[in-house]
DNA sequence: CGCCCTTTCTACCGAGTGGTAGAGAAGAAT
DNA sequence: ATTCTTCTCTACCACTCGGTAGAAAGGGCG
């Protein structure tokens, strides 16, 4: 029976996807199970057949994209012991992973508003890790002198965090505050995120031309980094 | 009952301060009026008589939050033009702001995810003015030489509101990623704090020590010696 | 066919929501 | 004392919420 399964698990699978876009849109309280179910296509005892309450539909959504999150990471910790451009490898991947689908960012935002007691242990296993990781990244860089010395790393990975969260979040709202005569959209967005990059490095790196371009010993010279350099990302 | 001719005002007000708690606490939808009404000490039916309904509430809220904001408007627009410092006193003036009382971080935060179209002509009243005039410096910076040429002007300025804003909104759930074994609460928002100017100060200008020596008495040298020190903090 | 199992449905429930009607209390003004 | 105004209350309303009961649909399988 894979075709059933198959069915039951798509139904299920398009439930978190819309719950997922109205949860990030109008918070826990405000998506009713009403609305979820009708934007699926089926009823609400029908929808709860799947999820057995509304609470346990919160924490399959949650839980979806931590699996997505934890799926990114082993390729973050990659990233952040290669050789080369450690810094803008983990940072593009983190901001890619929100990027591309804002609802992540919030979806979390408002988890954090809502249930900060309920999320700390969430961060804790799940974004712990990656802070580790920076702020060893950030401590041998000021031993080797191409970080400024007077930074507090895990200060400074929490504000890194705080930017590429909320800076996808609220992005539609921040554009506001660009003149956006000329440009459209898409070209606001890619400013807000190569400035984010530009800002992140020019706070960490002592010379972030220098640490742009390949940081440690010369090596293999990597593109003129852009927004996305690392990986060979689609771009939309 | 001892009736002043101020009572009704100051009902009023209170409903608007508790109104404001919960609201930051819970959302919008989250917060009832029976549980506002309970927390001021009276009835649904008196809350209502004061305001017509929940969403005039809602906008009695937000037109609190914002006359404050008002008043200090005219201090940044003075620190912005005084000689010395502006950029420190600009930063550190609109932090104080959603310091003094992290509920307008979280409710400014809220509605921005519930109501994006609607804070939409908010923002550009009460920030637009803010924005240009940091922009006006950061352009007369970089012709002067001391700020990095590469900065977008508003897409900085964008992370910094950002950075602010949701930086002490969730700095409660942020901490959470700091070893918090030895210091407190406080200091840790402290060290967050201080953090977060550095790291603006970084991202702005070409030579920060510089720039921060024009403010504070000259001549102490940063001398933190080891990886995480504590600058000796300016005036907070 | 009859049986089983998964899934969806209609109809309904109690609880809680924002909001209203209208009585009453207490001063102030006449 | 009487009226008027301001404010608070109890009682109630229609509505929506999350959740349940139970019937029906339908495919796979003996």
């Amino acid at each position: 029976m894979p075709a059933e399964r198959t069915k039951g698990a798509d139904i299920t699978q398009q439930i978190l996807t819309h719950a997922t876009r109205l949860f990030a849109a109008r918070g826990f309280v405000g998506a009713s199970l009403r609305d979820i179910a009708k934007a699926v296509g089926i009823r609400k005892p029908s929808l709860l057949y799947h999820f057995n309450s509304k609470d346990d539909l919160r924490r399959g959504v949650l839980e979806k994209m931590l699996a997505h999150w934890n799926e990114v990471v082993p390729r973050l910790l990659k990233a952040a012991t290669s050789g080369h451009e450690q810094f803008q490898a983990v940072a593009t991947e983190t901001l890619e992973f929100f990027r591309a689908d804002p609802d992540r960012a919030r979806l979390l935002l408002r988890e954090l508003l809502d249930r900060p007691e309920e999320m700390e242990p969430l961060i804790e296993s799940h974004v712990q890790p990656w802070t580790k990781i920076i702020c060893d990244y950030i401590r041998k860089g000021q031993q080797q002198g191409r970080v400024h010395p007077d930074i507090d790393p895990e200060a400074y990975v929490v504000h890194m965090i705080n930017l590429m969260v909320c800076g996808v979040a609220l992005h539609d709202s921040m554009i506001a505050l660009m003149p956006a005569g000329d440009d459209g959209r898409e070209q606001l967005a890619a400013r807000t995120m190569t400035e984010l990059l530009r800002f992140a490095r020019a706070g960490l790196f002592i010379d972030p031309a220098a640490a742009r371009e390949g940081i440690e010993a010369p090596g293999p010279l990597p593109e003129p980094a852009s927004v996305s350099g690392k990986e060979p990302s689609p771009e939309r």
